[in-house]
RNA sequence: GGAGAGGUGGCGGAGUGGUCGAUCGCGUUAGUCUCGAAAACUAAUUUACCCGAAAGGGUAACGAGGGUUCGAAUCCCUCCCUCUCCGCCA
């Protein structure tokens, strides 16, 4: 799905939890970018270019320079620091009172010295990270390259689309016939976009939601429960952007808190290990959480407003992995495939679009999108998103600092883990591929043979009375 | 929500104003020994940034932020988190 989540400027100064990049200067950022300054200023051109391809334009220029006089106050502040330690070392020798009085003195200058230097490389360390959470990640080199989502490349198609003898219904008309959800409800108690899932379409979705995570944990990742709410911080280390105003926001803030309601289990899971150190020997970590999700949907106004497609409420179950750079790209298929799988497994056509570089949005180095068939789409069926997996490789290790110890210790730090994510099953708009792909010409609809064990029928007929 | 106790390196746990980036134990890694392993012994073992080709040097960090001081893990203030007990509750 679009998880709206873009890049723009984030406010500077603010007070962190715990954790978080330290500088030199003690002071914390929330976030660091997920390039930095020296990629940036080593493949300037190519780090422009990938801005250019992906409709971005942040100001490299300046942030190099700002990089320049960051190291220059840096170097400064250290040194006026390390002289004002060598007089407080001489100060336990000092015998006499004018001694000490004269060291006072000097360490006096030197600490005003530090001060307004330190004053100044805060602001220049406040200017470069915000200009450099603008930058997007490098981009995949076989992404298609393009500016909106016609550039997209379909490069799978799996199943094959309902030949109907009847007219398809969308699946609006199926929930209405088969009571499997009350909108009506949901829009007086909660609002519009908000619905009531009931008789078959509760079980719909709780079949699915076992039926994903039966999949995943054969496939050896760890089922987790998430919290539905995070901290702001979380929200950014992944890309969000909960600081945006109202209008924007694609999250909902929690008031009088720092929280927000997750929009993805991604951030719930990219968060779980926040601040942490793999051994390398513990990589890959893959987990497959269940959450709910909510989305405000800010811009979509009038888009998709006909029954479950875009929705402020549903529940999903997401993948996550946290892996070596190396093992990143593999586990990228791997995470496609299980995906592939799910939706074959539940007998939906359904095609995979390799999104190209303007489509990307900030953290995804390369973007899959599962698109299904819907037949009640659209004048006569359409292509409708239902998974999307992403390798963000070290956009979102970075900003929320997660790193590995290697192996073989290669010497200059810690090396970030990638970070991958993918929708297993997104319960509503599954629900969807299913009802119109799977509906009859009597107006049933078939229960496809997989969920059949957690719902205990085989069809879904229209209620008596 | 109330009361109390705490937050130190991968883990455990010392440290109450300077010689502490931090005793010690465990773990991990390498070496010795061994046919091999274990044990034992020896050594290494936090991270970020800056300068440097490197060797190496500098700065900062003991939950976070601020303050006192020539000097703070240590004293003061604020906040966050964890644990225990009580209350409430699915």
């Amino acid at each position: 799905m679009n998880d709206g989540r873009f890049l723009s400027r984030l406010p500077g100064a603010h007070k962190t939890a715990s954790g978080g990049q330290r500088s030199a200067l003690g002071f914390h950022f929330r976030t660091i970018p997920m390039l930095d300054a020296g990629f940036i200023r080593d493949n300037l051109s190519a780090v422009k270019a990938n801005c250019a391809n992906r409709n971005a334009t942040p100001d490299l220029d300046r942030i190099v320079a700002l990089d320049d006089e960051r190291k220059r106050l840096q170097r400064v502040a250290d040194e006026t620091k390390a002289k004002q330690n060598e007089i407080s070392k001489k100060f336990p020798s000092a015998k006499t009172p004018e001694e000490k009085a004269s060291l006072k003195e000097e360490s006096g200058k030197l600490k005003e010295a530090v001060a307004s230097t330190d004053a100044l490389l805060k602001q220049v360390q406040l200017d470069l990270h915000a200009a450099l959470m603008t930058v997007p990640n490098m981009t995949h080199p076989d992404a298609p390259v393009g500016r909106d989502p016609s550039s997209n490349k379909v490069v799978a198609e799996f199943g094959t689309k309902p030949n109907f003898d009847f007219k398809a219904k969308d699946h609006y008309d199926l929930i209405h016939e088969l009571d499997l959800a009350d909108l009506e409800a949901g829009a007086k108690v909660a609002g519009q976009r908000f619905y009531y899932l009931k008789n078959e379409g509760v079980l719909l979705e709780l079949a699915l939601v076992q039926y994903a995570m039966q999949t995943l944990i054969r496939h050896g990742f760890t089922p987790i429960i998430t919290p539905d709410v995070a901290r702001v911080e979380v929200l950014e280390g992944i890309g969000f952007m909960p600081r945006d105003n109202a209008e924007t926001r694609q999250v909902y803030t929690i008031a009088d808190t720092d929280l927000c309601l997750i929009a993805t289990a991604e951030i719930t899971l990219g968060g779980m290990h926040r601040d942490q150190v793999f051994d390398e020997a513990d990589l890959p970590k893959k987990y497959v959480g269940l959450s709910h999700c909510f989305r405000t949907e800010a811009g979509a106004a009038g888009r998709d407003t006909r029954g479950l497609y875009r929705v402020h409420q549903f529940t999903k179950v997401e993948m996550f992995t946290f892996c070596t750079p190396e093992q990143g790209e593999a586990i990228h298929e791997q995470i496609r495939a299980i995906e592939e799988e799910i939706f074959n497994g539940l007998g939906i056509p359904f095609h995979v679009i390799d999104t190209c570089t303007g489509d990307l949005g900030g953290p995804a180095y390369r973007k899959y999108d599962l698109e299904a068939w819907m037949p009640g789409r659209g004048t006569a069926g359409d292509y409708g998103e239902i998974t999307s997996t992403s390798n963000c490789t070290d956009f979102q290790a970075r900003r929320l600092g997660i790193r590995y110890r290697p192996k073989e210790k290669k010497g200059g730090g810690l090396p970030f883990v990638h970070t991958l994510n993918g929708t297993a099953v997104a319960c509503t708009r599954a629900m969807i591929a299913i009802l119109e792909n799977y509906q009859q010409a009597d107006g049933t609809v078939r229960v496809p043979e997989v969920l059949q064990p957690w719902i205990g029928k085989d069809v879904i007929r229209a209620k008596k009375g």
